[in-house]
DNA sequence: CCGCGCGGTCAAATCGTTTCGATCCAGGTG
DNA sequence: CACCTGGATCGAAACGATTTGACCGCGCGG
C-alpha cells in the first residue's frame, strides 16, 4: 500500500529532501508564485536525485478539478469513422486548437447503431467537455448517457441541444447551391445519392414514407437544400458514406434501372466518397463525364486518386469547424457562454460537371 | 473552493443523507464488497436525490493510482495520420481491445518532424502506458520523453526498444515475397518507390549515400527485404504514404526518367497508396497494367476507388496488430512481461502484376 | 450455555497535489 | 531606532474517492 520502497517518490518527499516545505517544492515546479531561483535549483536537485519525474497528473488533476481531457464521440469504431476524410479534417482542427490548451482527446467509439448499450468510457472516463462530431440523432443514447453524467457538450453538425453550443456548416444553403448548378447546365432528371437516414441503415431507392424519416443531420439537411431546387426523380439511400457504396449506387441508377432514354443526366451526391464512386461506376458503364452525365459531390475534398477527373463539390471549411468545435470547447471550460455559429460553404466546380447531352 | 453550493455532490454528501458511512457508500457503487441489497437501494435513492451521478473520475483515478488512459502517439497531426488507412486499421484493433478492460485512448501528436519540442501532453497527460504505433526512430524525442516520465510503452513497427514489447510485422519476408513474385514473371528491370527514410522528408531518386540514412522502420526493414532478392534499379524516395506522392514518383519512372527501352517494367512500392498512385500514373502515361508494367504494392488495403485493376500486395493483419497492441497494454498493467511478436504476412495476387513484356 | 465465525457496516488512512492565508525576514523610510 | 512593506516560505486544508482492518450482532455447533 505505498509502503513499498519501489513506490514513486512524491512531492513531499523531495521536498524533505531539498529541507523545504511541500507547498515550496510545488512552487517550484508550477512555476507560478514567487520563489528564489536559489530554491528552485535546490528542489530541481532533490528531485533529479530521487528520480522524481514531475508532479503526478493524477493528484494536479483532482486538486484542480479538471482533467485536461476531451472526449470526443466519433460516430463508430475508428476503423469506418476515419474511413472518411471530412471526420478525419475535421477532428484534425480540433486537436489543433485543443493542443494549444494543453487539452488531450480521447477518443470515445459510438454506439454500435442497433446496441441500446453505450461505451464503458461514455459513463466512466474523466472528461471535461465531451464533442460529438458526428451529429446527433433525435434520442441520442449516447448524448442522454453523457448528459446524465452532467458533461458538459459541444455539437458539431446535429441537431441543435439545449445548452450545448453547435458548429454546424450552411449544409442547405451548399446543397442548394450544387443542385442550381446542375439545373443552369439545363439537367432536369436529377438523381441524388445520399448519406444515410439515421437508425436502420440500409441501400436502395427510398420511397416517400422512408424519406421522411431522415432524422440524422446532416442528411436531412442536404436533402432539404437539393428539394429547395428540385425534386430528384430518384434518391438511392446508402448505409455509409464510402466509395464502394457510392459506385453501387450510382451503378443501379445509370444502368438497369430505367431506359438509357429516361437515364438521369446529373447525379449529386451528399459526399465526395459517394460522388468518387459515382465516378467510378460511370467509367465502368464506359460513359463519358460530363458529357453522357454529370455528377456533383458535396465537402470540397481533395481526391487525387480519381484523376484526371476533378470532382465539382461544395467545399466546406472542415478543418475550420474542427478548430471552432476546439474553440467552443475552450470557452465553455473558461465559464464563457459560447454561441453557435454555422460556416458558410461554396460550390467549387470540377470537370465532372458539364451541359445536359443534347437528345 | 468548493463552498460554493452549486459544487457537485459528493459521495460523503450522498452518504450523509443516506445514513450510512462514506465507505458503505462506495460499496454501493463499486459493486464490489459485501453489501445488503436494501443499504444499496437507500444509497441510490439519496444519490439521485441529491443529483450525485456516480464516483468522480478524479478521485477514484487517484486513489486507484491508475488513470485507465493509454495514449497513443500517432506520427504526425491526425489529418495525416489518418489519411493513412494502415494507421486507421491499427488503431481500430488497438480501440476494441483496450475498450473490453475499460481503456480509453488518448491521442498524442507526435513531434513535428524538424521541431525538437514534443508535445506538452507526452510531457504531462496521465497515462498507464503509451503506445507508440508508427516507429521509432533512433533517439526519438518522443520515446525520449516517455522514458524520462517512467510511463511503460509498447512499441508497434519499430525497432526494439529496451524493456518494452514490440509487435511487428513481418515486413522484410514480406517485401521480398513481393519481389520474387516479380522475378519469377521475369522481370529485372524492378523500381522501388519508398517509405519515408525517417527525418528530413524530401522525394526523388535516392543515391547510395542517401539509402545509407534510411533509418525509420517499416521504410529500413522492407528496404532490406527487396534486397534480398534482387537490387532495385532505381529507389524513390517519397515524403509520406500518399497516392499523389506515388503517382509523381511514378509518372517520373515510366516516363522521363530514361528511354522507354530501359524504362523499368515493374515497380514495387512500399505501400498500397504510393503503388494506387503508381497505377494511376501509368493509366495516364497511357500504359497498359500489367501487359506494361507491373506494379505491386504492400499493405493488402481494399481500395475500391482503384477499380477496375486490384492491386497485387502483401497482406498485412493490421486490426489483428493493433489488437496485439492492446494486448501488450492489457499485460503490461496486469505485470505481466508481454513478449514482442512479429505477425505473419503473405503476398495476394491481384490484377496489377503479370509476365514481363517481350520486346 | 458459551464461543466461534461470518455477513454487514464503519472509521480512518491514503492517494499526491494545489492554494489560501499566515508567518517571517530583510531592507527601506520617517 | 521603530515601523512598515513586500517578497519568499510555510502549514494546513481541501480535492473525492477506495480499501484495510476493526467492530458488532447474530445464528449455529459443541
Amino acid at each position: 500500500m505505498g509502503r513499498t520502497p519501489s513506490s514513486r517518490p512524491t512531492l513531499a518527499r523531495v521536498a524533505e529532501r531539498a529541507g523545504v516545505s511541500v507547498s515550496t517544492a510545488s512552487l517550484a515546479f508550477s512555476g507560478s508564485g514567487p520563489i528564489t531561483p536559489e530554491t528552485r535549483d535546490k528542489v530541481l536537485a532533490a528531485a533529479s536525485e530521487l528520480g522524481y519525474t514531475g508532479p503526478n497528473p493524477l493528484g494536479r488533476q483532482l486538486r484542480r478539478g479538471r482533467s485536461g481531457i476531451v472526449g470526443v464521440v466519433i460516430g463508430d469504431h475508428p476503423g469506418r469513422a476515419f474511413r472518411d476524410p471530412v471526420a478525419v479534417q475535421v477532428l484534425d482542427g480540433l486537436v489543433d486548437v485543443l493542443g494549444t490548451e494543453g487539452l488531450g482527446v480521447l477518443l470515445i467509439p459510438g454506439v454500435d447503431l442497433g446496441q441500446d448499450a453505450v461505451d464503458p468510457l461514455l459513463e466512466t472516463a474523466a472528461m471535461d467537455v465531451a464533442v460529438l462530431v458526428w451529429g446527433v440523432l433525435s434520442e441520442d443514447p449516447t448524448l442522454n448517457a453523457l448528459q446524465r453524467r452532467n458533461v458538459p457538450v459541444v455539437v458539431g453538425e446535429g441537431r441543435a441541444v439545449e445548452g450545448a453550443p453547435l458548429v454546424a456548416l450552411e449544409d442547405r444553403a451548399g446543397a442548394a447551391e450544387a443542385v442550381r448548378h446542375l439545373v443552369e447546365l439545363g439537367h432536369t432528371r436529377i438523381a441524388e445519392i445520399s448519406l444515410p437516414f439515421g437508425r436502420g441503415e440500409r441501400s436502395g431507392p427510398a420511397d416517400a414514407e422512408r424519406l421522411a424519416c431522415a432524422d440524422r443531420t446532416p442528411t436531412a439537411h442536404r436533402m432539404a437544400g437539393i428539394r429547395d431546387v428540385v425534386d430528384p426523380v430518384i434518391t438511392w439511400e446508402t448505409p455509409a458514406s464510402l466509395v464502394e457504396h457510392g459506385r453501387d449506387a450510382a451503378t443501379e441508377i445509370l444502368g438497369t434501372w430505367v431506359p438509357a432514354s429516361e437515364r438521369p443526366t446529373a447525379i449529386v451526391a451528399h459526399s465526395d466518397l459517394l460522388a468518387a464512386g459515382a465516378v467510378i461506376a460511370a467509367r465502368e458503364l464506359g460513359l463519358s463525364i460530363p458529357e453522357d452525365v454529370s455528377i456533383a459531390g458535396f465537402d470540397g475534398l481533395d481526391l487525387p486518386w480519381l484523376s484526371p477527373d476533378v470532382l465539382t463539390s461544395v467545399h466546406q471549411p472542415l478543418r475550420e469547424k474542427g478548430a471552432r468545435l476546439g474553440r467552443a470547447v475552450i470557452d465553455l471550460l473558461a465559464g464563457e457562454e459560447p454561441t453557435s455559429i454555422a460556416l458558410p460553404v461554396g460550390l467549387v466546380p470540377g470537370t465532372t460537371t458539364g451541359p445536359v447531352p443534347r437528345t
